[in-house]
DNA sequence: TTTAGCACTCCTTTTCCCAGAGTGCTAAAC
DNA sequence: GTTTAGCACTCTGGGAAAAGGAGTGCTAAA
C-alpha cells in the first residue's frame, strides 16, 4: 500500500532528482544544491526548477534541510525509497569478483579464527566496519562420546557434536579410576547422554547415579559436565567485529565524541548488532535501527550458509550516506562466496540424514 | 654510567620540581608554568627561582616548551628519569586490589577466549587499550595420537601435544580404512612421530612409506599433516587487543588522523607490537618504541607465566603522558594475579618432568 | 510550467583583537 | 652567590566581527 501511494506520490523527475542528491550526497558527504543537481542532470531543467521540485521533496520528507539556506541532505525515508526502488544493482567488475573470491581463500582451520578473518576481509573491501557471527539452525546435542586413558590420573575426554564439530580435553580424575573401567563408561555415555538436550542431560546423570561406583560416576559427571559445556558453548553466537577504526576517516565520525560511542558499541555489545533471521540481505537506515548506538549509522546485513546445519550474519556498518548500492554488491556477492565455500569444503560436514 | 651522571647533574629541588612538572601534566594533559609549580611545592621558593631551575632542565633535555613563553611539558628524556628514580611505587588500595582479584574469577574455559577476557578486563581496569598474548616457552612437539573411528570413510583424530594440550579434528579418509587396522597406525604414530619437530616429521613421514600399504599411508599423512597444523599453531603467538576505543577520550588523540593511525596499528599489526622477553615489567617511552605508530604513545608491559611452560604478555597502550605509575601498579598486581591463578587451576597441567 | 533575477538567510572562514599565562631578564635583597 | 620582585615581552586561545559564499524562496516574465 506504501508502494502503491509512492508510486503516484513522486514524478519521475522528482524520482530522478532524489537520486541524484542521494548519489551525490553519498559521495561528498555535503548537502546537495539545486545548481549541482541541475549541471548532473545535463542541463535540461534550471536550477529554479530544480528548486521547485526539492521544495516538494523536502515537504514530502524524503529530503532534509539542515538549515534554511543549506542544501538538501536524504533523510532516512530517502534513502529507504532509494533503496527500495531507486538503486540500482550494481554490477560487479570481473576484477572484483575474482577480489572477492581470493579474500575467501584463506586457509580456514577453525571457524572461529576463519569468520574473524572474513570479518576483516570485508571490512578491507567496503571500507566500513564490519561484524560477522555463526549460529546453529537447530539446538546442538552430543552425538558420540569417547575417554582415552592417559594415566590413572587423568584422561582425555572427546566429544563429538551433532553438527559433526569434535572437541575434547584433558580431565583430571579425583579419584582413580582403572583404564579398563572406561570403555563401559563410554557405552553408558553413548546410549544415555547423546541426542538429548541440555536439560535431559542432567537429569539423565541423576538416574543413573545408582547403577554404578562411585569413582565412576564422579568421573561420568565430569564428562557430562564438560559435554554441557561445549554444547552451550556450540549454542551460543559469538560476533567478530573488525576495521571499526574506519569510522575515523569519516567525516560525520570526526567528532571523537560519536565516533568513541558507536566504536565501543561495536567492541562491547557482542549482541545488540543487527541480526535479521529471515531475510537474505537487510538495509537498516539510521533510526530503523533499534539500538540507540545506531541511529546515525545505518547497516547492511546478509546472510549465509554454513552447511546444512549452521547459519550466519555479516554485516557492514557505515554511515547512512553509505554507498548502499555498492556495498549490497559486494557483501551479497560476498555472502554467496561464503555459502559455496562451506559447501565445497566440507569444514563441517553435513549430517546424516535420518 | 648515565645514571651516575644524573644523579650529579641534577640537584635534589630540580629532581622535585621535574616531578611536580611531570605529575602534573599527568592530570592535566596541559604544559605547567612556574607558578603552579611553586605553589605545588608549598611556597617555599619563588616562581622565579623555579624559572631559574626550570630554564635548565629545559636545557638539559628533561622538559620541553611547545613555544616560548608557554609553561614546560615532559620531554621522553624526562618521562624516563621519572620512572626509572622519581616515581613512587604506587601502593593499591585493598579495595582495588579486590578488584582485580574478582575480575580475574572469570570462567576461563579456553585459553583463548581467557585472554580476550583479560585484555578486556586490563583495559577497562587502566582505562587504557591494552593487549595480551601467550607464548610458549619451548618448542611444542606431539606427545600422544589417537585415532577413533567414526565410520567407513572418517576417524577422529587425538593429538596431545607436549604442553597437555589436547586438540582433535575430524577426517575424511580419501580411502577406506577398515577400522581394525587403526590400532596399529595409532602405535606407528605414537612410536615415530611424537616429541620431535616439525621438520623431523616430515622427514620420517618419508621413511615409513614403504613400511605401510597405501590407504595407511595416506592416512598417516593426513594425520601427521593434521598434528603438523596443530604444532605450527601452538607454537604462534596470537594477541588480543581490547579497549582501544579508548583512545578517543584523550585530548592528544582528539585529532582523529592520529587515533586513526594508533587504532588501526592495534588492531591489524598483531605482529609489531613490544613484547620484551626478559624483563618482569618494562615502560617504553614514546621514541623508545621501535613501531612508528606509538613514536608519541608509550607502552606499559608485563609478564605472567601460564603455568610452567608458558609465558604471557600483558600490555597497555597510552599517551606518553600516562600515569606509569599507577598503571604500572596496576598492571603488575594484575600480572601477577595471573601467575597465581593459572598456577592453581591448571588450565594447562604441569607437565611431567621427564 | 519553466525560468531568470534578486533579496535574503545562514553557515563557514578569515581576520582581528585582547586577555591571560608564562617567560626571561635585570636589579635589588638576603 | 643565591633568591626574589618587578617588568617588559611573547605567544596562544578564544571570541567578536567581518567577509564570503552557497543556496534558498519568491516574484514576475517568458
Amino acid at each position: 500500500m506504501m508502494n502503491g501511494a509512492r508510486l503516484v506520490e513522486l514524478t519521475e523527475r522528482k524520482r530522478q532528482i532524489l537520486k541524484v542528491v542521494i548519489e551525490d550526497y553519498i559521495r561528498t558527504a555535503e548537502p546537495v544544491g539545486s545548481k549541482a543537481i541541475a549541471a548532473e542532470m545535463g542541463g535540461s531543467v534550471s536550477s529554479a526548477t530544480i528548486r521547485n521540485e526539492l521544495s516538494d521533496l523536502t515537504e514530502q520528507g524524503y529530503l532534509e534541510q539542515p538549515h534554511t539556506s543549506a542544501g538538501r541532505m536524504p533523510s532516512p525515508k530517502g534513502y529507504r525509497l532509494y533503496v527500495n526502488e531507486l538503486m540500482e544493482e550494481q554490477r560487479l567488475s570481473l576484477a572484483e569478483t575474482e577480489h572477492i573470491r581470493q579474500s575467501l581463500q584463506l586457509k580456514m582451520e577453525e571457524l572461529d579464527r576463519f569468520l574473524g578473518q572474513a570479518g576483516r576481509a570485508v571490512s578491507a573491501l567496503m571500507r566500513y566496519p564490519a561484524y560477522v557471527s555463526a549460529a546453529r539452525k537447530g539446538g546442538v546435542t552430543a552425538r558420540r562420546f569417547e575417554l582415552l586413558p592417559v594415566d590413572e590420573n587423568s584422561c582425555i575426554a572427546v566429544l563429538m557434536t551433532s553438527d559433526s564439530r569434535v572437541k575434547s580435553q584433558l580431565l583430571r580424575m579425583q579419584l582413580k579410576v582403572p583404564p579398563d573401567q572406561l570403555p563401559g563408561l563410554v557405552s553408558l555415555l553413548n546410549s544415555h547422554f547423546t541426542g538429548v538436550s541440555l536439560q535431559e542431560m542432567s537429569q539423565r546423570l541423576m538416574s543413573v547415579s545408582d547403577q554404578i561406583g562411585p569413582q565412576l560416576f564422579l568421573l561420568l559427571s565430569q564428562v557430562v559436565a564438560y559435554g554441557a559445556d561445549v554444547l552451550e558453548e556450540a549454542g551460543q553466537r559469538e560476533i567478530f567485529t573488525a576495521g571499526a577504526s574506519r569510522l575515523l576517516k569519516l567525516p560525520e565520525f570526526r567528532d571523537a565524541d560519536k565516533a568513541h560511542e558507536l566504536m565501543s558499541f561495536l567492541a562491547d555489545s557482542k549482541e545488540n548488532l543487527p541480526m535479521p533471521e529471515n531475510r537474505q540481505m537487510e538495509i537498516l537506515i539510521g533510526p530503523e535501527n533499534v539500538s540507540d548506538a545506531l541511529k546515525d549509522a545505518s547497516v547492511v546485513v546478509a546472510s549465509y550458509d554454513i552447511g546444512e546445519n549452521m547459519r550466519g550474519l555479516i554485516g557492514v556498518v557505515g554511515p547512512t550516506r553509505m554507498d548502499y548500492a555498492a556495498v549490497a554488491a559486494r557483501l551479497s556477492s560476498f555472502a554467496e562466496g561464503l555459502t559455496r565455500l562451506f559447501e565445497k569444503k566440507e569444514l563441517l560436514p553435513k549430517e546424516e540424514r535420518e
